[in-house]
RNA sequence: GCCCGCGUAGCUCAGUUGGAUAGAGCAUCGGAUUUCUACUCCGAGGGUCAGGGGUUCGAAUCCUCUCGCGGGCACCA
C-alpha cells in the first residue's frame, strides 16, 4: 500500500467529516518534500481547497492539522509557509506498514489486475538484416515498458509489426540473389549500391542453392523473384528472433504488413474510411522547403488527418495505384482496435518523431475516438569506447550488430543502460565503464547489492543457529527494533517502491525504475558501511538474536524490491558477483 | 519556412505531470579508512534551470516570443 495514497485518504476523510464531501479532491496532492526537515509528508490540500470554501489557506490548513494531530501515526503536524501541511510519521507506522514488505515479499505493491488490455509495438526493425544497435534502445524500452504495465494490472500484449510489403523486401531479394550466384562460383565483384551488402545474405544465397540448385540462374527475376521471397523473409526474421533472445525479448505476435494488403484489410479500412466521410480527392500544397527532384503536384486520395489533429492531409495511394505505407498503417492500427486494444502504444526511433501525429491521428479516427494511442520516441544511443565515439555509417552497412554488443558486455548492462536515461533524450553507452566493479557503473552496483544481501544471509546461517534464509519467517521478526534513522530511511524507500513503480507505469517512463533502484542501492550500500564504524549497527550481532532477525529482514526486504524492480526492468539478480 | 524533441552545477543527467532554500553521480577541495567475501567512506564548495515577457498565492514545469542543438517535412518502408 503507498503511504502517500494512504494519508491523502485520511486527509479526505478529515475533509467530509467537516462536511466537504462535495469538493473535488483530485488536486490534492501528499508527497516528500524536498526538504527532509520539513517532515515525511507534505500536502497542498489546504492551498488547493481554500479558494473554493472561502477560506484563508492558512486558516484551513491549521484546521486540517488539528484533525491530523489526533492520529497516532502521526508524530507532528506543522502548517508552514503559504498553508503546507507538513507531517511527520511516527517511526512505528514505518516499521508497522513495513511488515506488508515482510509478509507480501517481491509483490509488494503491485496493484491488482484492472482488467483492462493494452497492446505494445516496439523494435519492428526492418526484416533486411539483422538486430543492429539502432533497434536496441526501443526493444529494451518497449519490453521493460510491457514488464511495467503488466505489474501495474494491464494484460500487455506484445507485437512486432514485419515491413515485408514493398520495395525494400524485393531489393532483398535481389541482394540475396546475388549471394546466389555467388555460392554458384560467379564473379558478383562489389555489392552494387542500394543493395544490401551484408555477409549475413550469404548463408541465405546457400540456403537458395540447396533448394534450388542452379537453375534459377537462367531465369528471368520475375519468376525466381517469387520463389525466394519468402525463403529470404522467413531467413531474416528467424536471424532477428535469435538476436532479440540475447535480450530476452519474446514478441506475443509478428504481425505482417504483407498480410495486410494480401487479406484485404487495407481495402476494407478505406472502404470504412470512405463511408464515414474520413477520404478525399484532393492536391496538397507542395512541402515546404527543399522539392524533391520528382516532384509533381497532382490530385491524390487523400484522408482528412488535420480533423483528426495532423499537420497535413496524408495520401493513401502512389501515382501507380498501389497502397502508400501510410494506408497500411491505417489498417493495421485498425485491426489493433478491432482486436480489443483500447489503449496503444507504438515505440519508435527518433528518425520517426514526425510520426507522431498522424500516428495518433490514425487510432482517434478508426475507433473513432474511443481509443488512444501514446508514441515513444526513443533518441539515439552513442556507442563510446576508449573514450571515442564509435561512428558508424549506414551506406556500408557498417551497423554495429546487437550480436556484436551482447559478445562484448553482456545483456544485463545493455538492458539496464538503455534505460538508465529517459527516452527522449540521447544516451551516451559507455563499453568500458558498462563493465567496471565500481560505484560509476549503475549496474554493477545495483546487482551488487542484491548479491550483497544474499553474502550477509550466507554469513547469517553460518554465525546463527538456526538460520536460513530459505525457511525463516521474516513475519515473526520483532520489526519495531529498526529504531536508527538510517534503517529507518532505508524502509522509508522501500516503502516508497509502490509510487514509484506506478508513476512510471502511468507516465510510460520505465527509467524511474532504474533510478530508484539505483537509489535504494546506494542508501543499501550505506547502511552497509555505517556498521563498519559503528558495529552496533552491523546486521549480524551474535549477541541479541532479536534485533539481528529483524535486521535481516529489512536485509531481505531490501532484495524482494531490487528483484521486483529488476525483474521490470529484464535484468537479472545474481546472487553472488564473484 | 513549418512540425516535434531537447537546452538544468565544470561534465553526464534526474526532477513524482504547478509547490517551500532546484537534486544525484563524476570531477574539484577537506577529512577518515583494512572490512558482515566484494563497490572505500563522510563532508564542503559549485546554479540567472538557454534568454525575455506572461498566467497565480507559487513556475525548471503551463502560455508566448527569441537564440542554440538534434530529428523530420508528397508518392519510399
Amino acid at each position: 500500500m503507498d503511504i502517500f495514497v494512504h494519508f491523502k485518504s485520511i486527509i479526505v476523510d478529515i475533509l467530509t467529516d467537516m462536511g466537504h464531501a462535495d469538493l473535488d479532491f483530485s488536486r490534492i496532492n501528499t508527497e516528500p518534500p524536498r526538504d527532509k526537515s520539513h517532515g515525511d509528508i507534505a500536502t497542498n490540500a489546504a492551498m488547493v481547497l481554500a479558494k473554493p470554501l472561502g477560506l484563508k489557506p492558512r486558516d484551513l490548513a491549521l484546521k486540517i492539522a488539528e484533525s491530523l494531530q489526533t492520529n497516532a501515526d502521526i508524530e507532528k503536524v506543522d502548517v508552514a509557509g503559504p498553508g503546507f501541511i507538513n507531517i511527520s510519521v511516527a517511526d512505528g507506522f514505518y516499521t508497522s506498514r513495513f511488515a506488508e514488505i515482510v509478509a507480501r515479499k517481491e509483490q509488494f505493491g503491485k496493484p491488482e489486475a484492472n482488467g483492462k488490455k493494452l497492446i505494445l509495438e516496439f523494435t519492428s526493425a526492418n526484416p533486411t538484416g539483422p538486430v543492429h544497435i539502432g533497434h536496441v534502445r526501443g526493444t529494451v524500452f518497449g519490453d521493460s515498458l510491457a514488464n511495467l504495465l503488466q505489474w501495474s494490472g494491464y494484460d500487455v500484449f506484445r507485437e512486432y509489426y514485419v515491413n515485408d510489403a514493398g520495395g525494400q523486401i524485393v531489393t532483398l531479394a535481389r541482394s540475396a540473389f546475388l549471394r546466389y550466384r555467388e555460392c554458384l562460383g560467379d564473379d558478383i565483384g562489389q555489392i552494387p549500391q542500394g543493395y544490401y551488402p551484408g555477409e549475413y545474405l550469404k548463408p541465405v544465397g546457400q540456403d537458395i542453392v540447396d533448394k534450388f540448385g542452379d537453375k534459377l540462374k537462367s531465369m528471368p527475376e520475375a519468376e525466381w523473384l517469387p520463389l525466394i521471397r519468402d525463403l529470404v523473409m522467413s531467413s531474416m526474421m528467424k536471424m532477428i528472433k535469435q538476436d532479440l533472445e540475447l535480450l530476452d525479448v519474446k514478441f506475443d505476435n509478428y504481425f505482417s504488413e504483407s498480410e495486410l494488403h494480401a487479406s484485404g484489410a487495407i481495402d476494407k479500412s478505406l472502404a470504412d474510411m470512405r463511408a464515414r466521410g474520413l477520404v478525399y480527392e484532393g492536391v496538397l500544397p507542395p512541402p515546404k522547403g527543399q522539392l524533391p527532384d520528382d516532384y509533381e503536384e497532382r490530385e491524390q486520395t487523400l484522408f482528412r488527418a488535420t480533423d483528426w489533429g495532423d499537420d497535413i492531409d496524408r495520401p493513401l495511394i502512389k501515382s501507380d495505384g498501389s497502397y502508400t505505407y501510410f494506408a497500411a498503417d491505417i489498417a493495421y492500427h485498425r485491426d489493433k482496435y478491432m482486436r480489443g486494444f483500447n489503449e496503444q502504444i507504438d515505440v519508435l526511433g527518433a528518425d520517426h518523431g514526425g510520426y507522431v501525429k498522424r500516428l495518433k491521428a490514425i487510432v482517434r479516427a478508426v475507433s473513432n475516438d474511443e481509443a488512444e494511442l501514446d508514441v515513444k520516441i526513443c533518441q539515439i544511443v552513442k556507442l563510446v569506447k576508449n573514450g571515442e565515439v564509435q561512428t558508424m555509417s549506414k551506406r556500408s552497412g557498417n551497423f554495429i550488430t546487437l550480436k556484436e554488443l551482447h559478445s562484448e558486455v553482456g545483456k544485463d548492462p545493455i538492458r539496464f543502460m538503455m534505460l538508465y536515461r529517459k527516452n527522449e533524450a540521447p544516451l551516451d553507452f559507455d563499453y568500458d565503464k558498462v563493465t567496471e566493479k565500481s560505484r560509476d557503473n549503475p549496474v554493477f552496483y545495483v546487482q551488487y547489492a542484491h548479491a550483497r544481501v544474499h553474502s550477509i544471509m550466507r554469513q547469517a546461517k553460518e554465525t546463527l543457529a538456526n538460520f536460513d534464509m530459505d525457511e525463516f519467517d521474516f513475519t515473526k521478526a520483532n520489526l519495531a527494533l529498526l529504531t536508527d534513522s538510517s534503517e529507518i530511511g532505508v524502509i522509508k524507500s522501500l516503502l516508497n517502491w509502490p509510487k514509484t513503480a506506478n508513476v512510471a507505469a502511468e507516465f510510460h517512463e520505465p527509467h524511474r525504475i532504474s533510478f530508484y533502484l539505483y537509489e535504494l542501492a546506494a542508501q543499501f550500500h550505506s547502511l552497509w558501511n555505517k556498521g563498519k564504524e559503528m558495529p552496533q549497527l552491523r546486521f549480524i550481532v551474535s549477541e541479541d538474536e532479536e534485533l539481528t532477525h529483524a535486521r535481516l529482514a529489512l536485509v531481505r526486504s531490501v532484495a524482494y524490491i531490487l528483484k521486483a524492480g529488476l525483474d521490470i526492468l529484464g535484468v537479472n539478480t545474481p546472487k553472488e558477483m564473484r
